[in-house]
DNA sequence: TCTGGGGTCCTAGGACCC
DNA sequence: TCTGGGGTCCTAGGACCC
């Protein structure tokens, strides 16, 4: 029996087609979306990638192109593209057995049946259930289904790759192209010889382990057709929740610091709370700004906590002495976070060692807290915050309105 | 003046033990 | 007393991805 058939289906300049969803009119125009703060560049047009505007390029180094071409800019509205990108993974999933979603606008698939007619079946039904574009590759693995994919969105949106051809074809593909190649692994593979894909694939197995660890090895498998990655049946639990921001002036202000820090454990818990999970360790990080004099200053630190949780009050704690070890002062920071991990599934009996009453007092707190807040779509109660004057909060100037996540944005619709 | 945020996985080095 | 190698566990940081 062959090998099964990996799909992967990549929504198209996804954020982009997200905004052009509820304006038409912009549809073969360029349009670009930016990250929080309206720092950088996060997606682009086909129109806007052919003008020439790199990904991830600063706003304000573009704002004379983006006058000249004419281009519309959206902050970005992450409520809004989740929204969208659940959408596309429930129409996948009521249409293939096995789904791996891999980042909010792509996932992988087994591929049941004859490629192309799977793989046409499926674009077809996304788009014709969400509106939003999509390209589907098909290869024996991942990496491979990557390089479909690419090809896909150069064609006619779907791609099922030919591996006799791929390999006549490995000696002109650059290992850079490839997923997983970064800058400093090309520049590694380089010093060793190895440049294009039959580089890689021409060379001694037991050596590439050895140079590239095993990172190298599977790479090496998966560009021969060989399957080392596999496709994940059931939904793994998180194995991390994360939230940070940059500001967006410095400070050095362990205050400022502080109620950035509480804005990310109460975030970072309440998304903790909605999966049902504990966490075991807390991390805090601060870092000055990444271009500067004080780039090597700032840290980070980890703490495994005495009883796995999930509770803000415990969090707060716990992270704010951090904090107050990692506080530097005369530093001025960029930027705070905090990382729950060691995550285990809530409600395994941990809490033994806690006093009951009290912990009983902050779930139904919480509870209440977690309600409320997301029937509003935002904050509205705060817990442990002085409800300061936010100097660290992001600005978005050009946020598009909240068209399927809040009641009173929703998009109206004027029959004529 | 202005350069994102949320993830995963891997590795290196220290502490400790046998 | 001195010597060594190898495990494991932990944490910080790197690399990469979207």
């Amino acid at each position: 029996m062959t090998p099964p058939l990996i799909g992967l289906l990549d929504c198209n300049n996804f954020f982009v087609s997200c905004e052009r969803l509820f304006r038409p009119d912009l549809i073969g125009k360029p349009v670009l979306v930016l990250s929080s703060n309206d720092g950088c560049v996060v997606a682009r047009s086909q129109e806007v990638k052919d003008i020439g505007v790199s990904m991830g390029v600063p706003y304000f180094q573009i704002k004379d192109i983006i006058q000249k071409h004419d281009i519309t800019v959206f902050s970005s509205h992450f409520a809004l593209y989740r929204d969208l990108s659940r959408r596309v993974f429930s129409v996948m999933r009521s249409e293939l057995e096995v789904v791996e979603q891999y980042s909010i606008d792509e996932a992988f698939f087994r591929i049941e049946g004859e490629p192309l007619e799977v793989a046409f079946r499926v674009k077809l039904a996304v788009e014709k259930a969400v509106g939003i574009p999509v390209s589907v590759g098909v290869a024996p693995t991942k990496t491979l289904a990557k390089v479909a994919n690419d090809r896909a969105k150069k064609s006619a949106g779907i791609h099922v790759l030919d591996t006799v051809i791929w390999r006549e074809r490995a000696k002109k593909v650059p290992l850079a192209q490839i997923w997983g190649v970064g800058g400093k692994s090309e520049l590694r593979y380089k010093q060793h010889g190895l440049q294009s894909v039959a580089d890689l694939l021409q060379a001694d197995p037991a050596r590439v382990t050895k140079l590239f660890g095993i990172g190298g090895w599977r790479l090496q498998q998966e560009l021969a057709g060989i399957s080392v990655l596999s496709l994940q049946q059931k939904h793994d639990p998180q194995r991390s929740v994360m939230s940070s921001r940059s500001f967006p002036k410095t400070t050095t202000e362990r205050s400022v610091l502080a109620d950035a820090v509480s804005y990310h454990i109460r975030h970072a818990a309440a998304d903790l709370r909605a999966q049902a999970q504990l966490a075991a360790r807390l991390t805090v990080t601060i870092r000055p700004n990444r271009h500067g004099d004080f780039i090597l200053r700032g840290g980070t630190k980890e703490v495994v906590l005495a009883v796995p949780t999930d509770d803000t009050f415990v969090l707060l704690e716990v992270a704010k002495n951090i904090l107050f070890e990692l506080y530097e002062a005369g530093v001025p920071y960029k930027k705070a976070g905090v990382v729950l991990s060691g995550l285990i599934p809530a409600g395994g009996g941990e809490q033994s060692l806690f006093d009951q009453a009290e912990l009983g007092r902050h779930n139904s707190i919480l509870a209440v807290v977690d309600r409320l807040n997301k029937r509003e779509g935002k904050e509205v109660l705060l817990i442990g915050s002085r409800l300061s004057t936010h100097k660290w909060q992001a600005l978005a100037e050009v946020c598009s309105p909240a068209y399927t996540t809040r009641w009173r944005e929703i998009v109206t619709v004027n029959a004529k």
